[in-house]
RNA sequence: GCCCGGAUGGCGGAACUGGUAGACGCAAAGGACUUAAAAUCCUUCGACCCAACGGUCGUGCGGGUUCGAUUCCCGCUCCGGGCACCA
């Protein structure tokens, strides 16, 4: 018997897969086709043991359907825009692109190592021009329809990374970095964005979509949408002014005592009397630098100042004292809140700070007629439903939800306020202060203003020559080469936009770049340019199967969902979802529990241990550690049970063992039955992602097919072996095409092979083993034949001997059978 | 504070719609083979009591429903994730 030796076999047939193109997308009209996508890397310069559990099942999963008769398209690509080149530009003095290349050649031979079946001739490198020329391309699109825009406004700005960041990507109540951790700060700019805003009831539809409910929850909470009524309050002495509030509960309308602005609030200024205009300014000014400097630091303490100026309640014409407090924020509704400090419990916190009256507007059903003083931040009651209202001339005794729409029709009839939908998501802010991104297509010129580039000058490409500054400012602003160029509307001179594209873009779209593989370079574009070919693109799409980290949901996922939809508005796509289904993978951890980081020294090397144990091997101990959506700790021991598994199915492959054609009857009805049963498991398992169990039944299988061995013959026995090498094939995908190939050459790759079916009669159990019970406590366990009848069942429990000492001078109350279960004796 | 997950041997985990808790694997202990080691194979392996047969307890904690609960219901604890002056 030969020796398994992965290293020998691995290469051998990676290379041979990528050469026959056995996995390449192809239409076959007669297959169902399937479009299997993984995340795309980043090209850090080193595949870590996190990819592998990302991609290995996934590949199982590609492979499984292939065999299933699926016509797959699993295709790879590079992320390859992004600050760690910049970073690595200023430290080493390379240039991004050449720094980015070098780690993408690096990582495709790593990612080789792992033997997935990637259509490896649908690649994309996103930052190749001829990817991001596409990119500039849909801004350009998007421009015209509207859903691209400049806009000078407050943004999120990260002084260690040195650009400004989108709204998702600032993590948390510390607001941090996604990228690098740090705390950012509030700068006012003129920022690029894209009009994610417009899709929002579409983005919270995700009917049809087999999504993790985390992850539709998620976006849900992220888009935070909210109704309400918006309605005018006038200013007391003010003829020509007013403003507008915001409320989700219009049935408390009459506990108004007071009204709230932003600070930054528009009116503060022109209300504001004499009197109070000093303490006004003061809060103003503190409420600015707080913003910027302690944010971390800021307590949830609520204080304010009183304008001086008074507003009137619409519904009953009393007047209010118009206060500024930074918790009312100028981003949120219309940046002005009516308070009603019985009902809300930050009202209430000012209310009482400011000795305010807090007077009762709505009680619980249950107490109706006693009203009770609510006097206490505990007493404050929030409950929509199970209330009613009181003290409210007209609207009296009304419950949720008639109180709501009750008020709101009397606000629309009136005129004074309409029903109103609010989110808290916000556009989506593209614009980078970096180099290593995706220039953004325009230009400025002095007479024209701003200009986009036209169609037929894209790709705006990035110059080869920058130099980097330690400061880590973008080198584009002092490129002239780059900067200085004409005006396409008058020919004069203008400037260039220096500002690039979030990388999020070209991971927006990156899923059907994969079938565009026809992009020409060189290739002038127009506006009716196509990025794909219309027909491979209906054919292919939209992503049946997409998995990935959850990282991602409410940033990518939701970019990705929003592009598709935009795609499809230019008339590219004839679908609005990226993705059918998707499946969010956990994470793999070090051995001592805590998420791998260099720092920790807790880091795994899939290199080393593919050198050492395969590919095989480091696949199917990803996938046996547990449910893949969990995440596991590393267990550098644990290895070893799958290098053995792999192993001894090697031998069970390899070995002759004399035996004539057929075996014992009895050993061969077992290992029939077993290797049926195993079928079905592991069909039903990988269907739904469970590896672990999938290979457990695996395990089994050949623990079996090992003790049974020598009594069944050698046609049962190569048919339990050939069929374990299919079952296994997605899973291992070298082990089991080098054995397939030495015992069937003739039949082509074990992976192109059609998956096995099971035999339901053959997989049934003969006997099962029947569980007796008194009193549900176990007694006995009886081998009976699969099927028997319930008085039968009843009647061997009762006789059993190990039964009858339990019943001696107790009656028997009830039996309880379960057939092919158990019997219970109640007595 | 709100919204999601999760908690099972020394470890990773398994258990279909309530029906044998601990599959499969790792580690550990004992044994076989070997001059020896590695590899491989066999046996044991939740806790406690018992010479043994066997028994009692046991799925984060406390209750409940049920003939029967890791599974369903109520109330908690701890851990992880998301959101958070959002009006």
């Amino acid at each position: 018997m030969q020796e398994y030796v992965p290293s020998e076999i691995e290469s051998k047939w990676q290379r041979h897969w990528e050469e026959s193109g056995q996995f390449d997308p192809e239409m076959h009209p007669e297959r169902p086709k399937f479009y299997m996508l993984t995340m795309l890397p980043y090209p850090s310069g080193d595949l870590h043991i996190g990819h592998w559990y990302a991609m290995a099942p996934s590949d199982a999963y590609a492979r499984f359907l292939k065999m299933r008769g699926h016509e797959v398209f699993f295709p790879i690509g590079f992320d390859a825009f992004g600050l760690p080149a910049e970073n690595a530009a200023i430290k080493h003095n390379i240039h991004p692109k050449t720094w980015t290349y070098q780690n993408i050649e690096r990582m495709r031979g790593q990612l080789r190592t792992m033997g997935n079946m990637f259509a490896w001739k649908n690649e994309v490198v996103s930052c190749d021009p001829d990817y991001y020329k596409w990119s500039q391309w849909f801004f350009l699109r998007m421009l015209e329809m509207g859903l691209a825009y400049r806009e000078y406004a407050p943004v999120d700005f990260c002084n260690h990374c040195q650009t400004t960041l989108a709204r998702e990507q600032v993590w948390g109540e510390e607001r941090l970095c996604e990228r690098c951790e740090n705390p950012v700060v509030k700068k006012e700019l003129n920022q690029w964005k894209l009009r994610i805003t417009n899709y929002v009831e579409e983005l919270l539809d995700f009917s049809g979509l087999e999504w993790p409910e985390k992850v539709k929850a998620m976006q849900t909470n992220w888009i935070g949408r909210s109704e309400g009524v918006e309605f005018a309050l006038k200013v007391a002495g003010h003829e020509d002014c007013a403003f507008r509030v915001f409320t989700t509960r219009p049935d408390t309308v009459f506990g108004m005592t007071f009204c709230v602005l932003a600070p930054e609030h528009g009116l503060v200024e022109q209300i504001t009397t004499l009197k109070q205009r000093e303490a006004v300014r003061a809060y103003r000014e503190a409420a600015a630098r707080k913003d910027e400097i302690e944010r971390m630091a800021e307590s949830r303490e609520k204080d304010g100042v009183f304008t001086g100026a008074c507003a009137i309640n619409p519904m009953n014409g009393a007047e209010v004292p118009i206060w500024i407090a930074d918790y009312v924020m100028a981003s949120y509704g219309t940046g002005a809140i009516m308070a009603v400090p019985a009902h809300d419990e930050r009202d209430f916190i000012f209310a009482r700070k400011y000795g305010l009256p807090t007077p009762t507007v709505i009680v619980p059903e249950a107490l109706r007629g006693a009203v009770p003083d609510g006097d206490s931040l505990e007493a404050v009651l929030t409950d929509k439903v199970g209330s009613v209202m009181v003290n409210s001339p007209g609207f009296d005794g009304l419950r949720w939800p008639q109180s709501f729409d009750a008020v709101a029709t009397h606000m629309e009839r009136e005129g004074f306020g309409e029903r109103q939908v609010n989110y808290r998501i916000r556009d989506w802010l593209i614009s980078r202060q970096r180099m290593w991104g995706t220039p953004i297509p325009v230009v400025y010129c002095n007479d024209c203003g701003m200009q986009p580039v036209p169609y037929e000058q894209l790709p705006v490409e990035l110059p080869d020559d920058a130099q980097f500054k330690p400061t880590g400012e973008s080198p584009l602003k002092h490129h002239q080469g780059f900067l200085q160029t004409t005006c396409p509307q008058c020919g004069g001179a203008a400037e260039r936009e220096t500002d690039t594209m979030d990388t999020f873009i070209c991971s927006s779209w990156y899923y059907y770049g994969y079938l565009a593989p026809y992009w020409q370079h060189g290739e002038t574009l127009s506006k009716e340019s196509l990025p794909w070919d219309m027909e491979t693109m209906r054919a292919w799409g939209p992503v049946d199967q997409y998995t990935g980290g959850i990282e991602h949901a409410t940033m990518h996922l939701l970019y990705f969902r929003f592009y598709t939809k935009a795609l499809a508005d230019m008339g590219l796509l004839d679908f609005r979802e990226p993705a059918t289904r998707l499946f969010n993978q956990g994470t793999i951890l070090g051995e001592d529990h805590e998420k791998m980081s260099k720092s920790r020294g807790n880091v795994v090397n899939p290199d080393d241990l593919v050198q050492r144990y395969g590919s095989d091997t480091v696949r199917m101990y990803l996938m046996f550690l547990g449910p893949w959506d969990a995440g596991a700790p590393w267990n550098p021991h644990g290895i070893e049970g799958a290098s053995r598994f792999l192993r001894s199915v090697w031998a069970l492959g390899t070995q002759e063992i004399p035996v004539g054609p057929s075996g014992d009857a009895d050993a061969e009805q077992k290992v029939r039955r077993a290797l049926h049963q195993t079928i079905k498991k592991v069909t039903d398992d990988l269907q739904h992602f469970r590896f672990n169990t999938a290979i457990a039944a695996l395990m089994s299988f050949r623990n079996q097919l090992r003790s049974g061995g020598e009594r069944i013959g050698s046609e049962l026995r190569e048919e339990a072996i050939r069929t374990l090498l299919l079952l296994l094939a997605p899973l291992a995908p070298h082990l089991t095409e080098e054995l397939w190939q030495r015992c069937c050459p003739d039949s082509g790759s074990v992976h192109i092979q059609p998956w096995p079916e099971h035999d339901e009669a053959l997989a049934a159990d003969a006997l099962v083993t029947l569980v007796v019970q008194v009193n549900g406590k176990l007694r006995d366990r009886l081998e009976v034949p699969t099927g028997m009848g319930r008085e039968e069942v009843e009647r061997l429990a009762l006789e059993s001997e190990k039964i009858q000492p339990h019943l001696s001078e107790r009656s028997v109350r009830k039996v309880i059978v379960v057939p092919d279960r158990l019997v219970n004796i109640v007595v």
